[in-house]
DNA sequence: TGACTTCTGGATCGATTAGTATAAAATTAA
DNA sequence: TTAATTTTATACTAATCGATCCAGAAGTCA
């Protein structure tokens, strides 16, 4: 926030926000400097670069963005405050929404915009892992909560649990892109939840005992 | 298969082959053809273009060979001879093993490839949507035979289903790449082929009045 | 006003992009 | 041996890549 000299001819935070389309739809390496420099309101490449130093750093300033608007649709999964099983389901729902719909890019940014690159960009793709890796973790602790609360048995398998509904969640992303219907995967996240249902009945069981 | 002329120095299935690595790991837009010929046995440009047409042309060939090779794990999807069930819960077994291997690189080619390219690519992207797309129907044609054989209850909603399984399916190429292990995504398709038996209960219990 | 600071337009950087032109090399067929 | 055919090496396009330099514009502050 400088206190002098010439202001800004563009809004920094409209410019970040047409990146994160531009990103989102074609990824990290297929959205070259002019694309962005264009869609951030034709500015100059002087300007951008004195804006965002460049263009991996105005990536991070994207993903970062995006992380706090519509990446929040994840939140669900750390949220204790309801139960684990619908902490879940919310987390799915909320993805499966966010993802169809049509006033952005189809898809996850964290799962589509750098899952290929070239060898020079890898650090960008590990990046993008590591923000997965934090959705996995919560999915995670989601699900050993269920067990500790005794919704899930003490037998459960936890790493094929999250694999289950990871794989599921990651699934959405190419699913939105090929244009299935937001109806058709939220209805199989009703199907999917009962996989819930069919493992917490043996703790039931095992109650009754 | 010219009958005169200057031999080929280098092995063109072995080339394609090199080049399907490629085109695998970075995808469409991020291999360059300097990578290419690099791998294709440091073929100069005029062999490159003599032998394929032009990149564009060698990734059609490429993903033609995948789907011959690698891709046969799909063929489970539609093979007629085993009961659905069994062909869905052999296509996502082969797929997770598939893709999880360590020998080529990891994930799907067709899910990962070009999910994400410049606009000038879009064909690209289609071109292998419309491949995700003949899998898909696989898919459908496989469960609308279970609810014919009565496996499934008429009221099964098929494209929920299909939507559970092929999102699944797809969320398997971005899981291989963070590298979770093929026993966890094994583990997790058990679980998740517990859904087929909640279904087909109902129909069980219906046959039962 | 003038000093200071920041941003912008325009030209340009070297490197790389996919793809080509040309002519020699290496083969088969006559 | 010669003609026809195909691949080769080498050099080279024009365009684009991300990024930089510099001079001037447009502000704030003393």
């Amino acid at each position: 926030m400088p206190r002098t000299g010439r202001p800004r001819a563009f809004n920094r935070d409209e410019a970040v926000a047409a990146a994160m389309r531009l990103f989102w739809e074609h990824g990290f390496d297929s959205t070259s400097l002019a694309q962005l420099r264009a869609a951030m309101g034709d500015i100059s490449a002087a300007s951008f670069y004195a804006a965002f130093e460049s263009k991996e750093a105005l990536f991070r300033e994207v993903v970062d963005q995006y992380i706090e608007s519509y990446g929040q649709v994840s939140e669900s999964f750390r949220d204790e405050s309801i139960p684990p099983k619908a902490a879940i389901e919310q987390g799915l729902r909320r993805s499966a929404r966010m993802q169809t719909e049509r006033s952005h890019p189809l898809g996850c940014l964290l799962v589509l915009s750098a899952v290929t690159c070239s060898p020079e960009q890898n650090h960008i793709r590990e990046m993008l892992a590591k923000e997965r890796e934090r959705v996995r973790s919560w999915m995670k602790n989601c699900i050993e909560r269920a067990v500790a609360n005794g919704e899930l048995p003490d037998s459960t398998d936890i790493a094929m649990l999250v694999a289950l509904f990871e794989t599921f969640l990651q699934g959405i992303s190419t699913q939105a892109r090929d244009h299935v219907p937001y109806e058709a995967i939220d209805a199989a996240i009703t199907q999917l939840m009962s996989v819930w249902d069919v493992l917490s009945a043996k703790t039931g069981d095992r109650s009754k005992i």
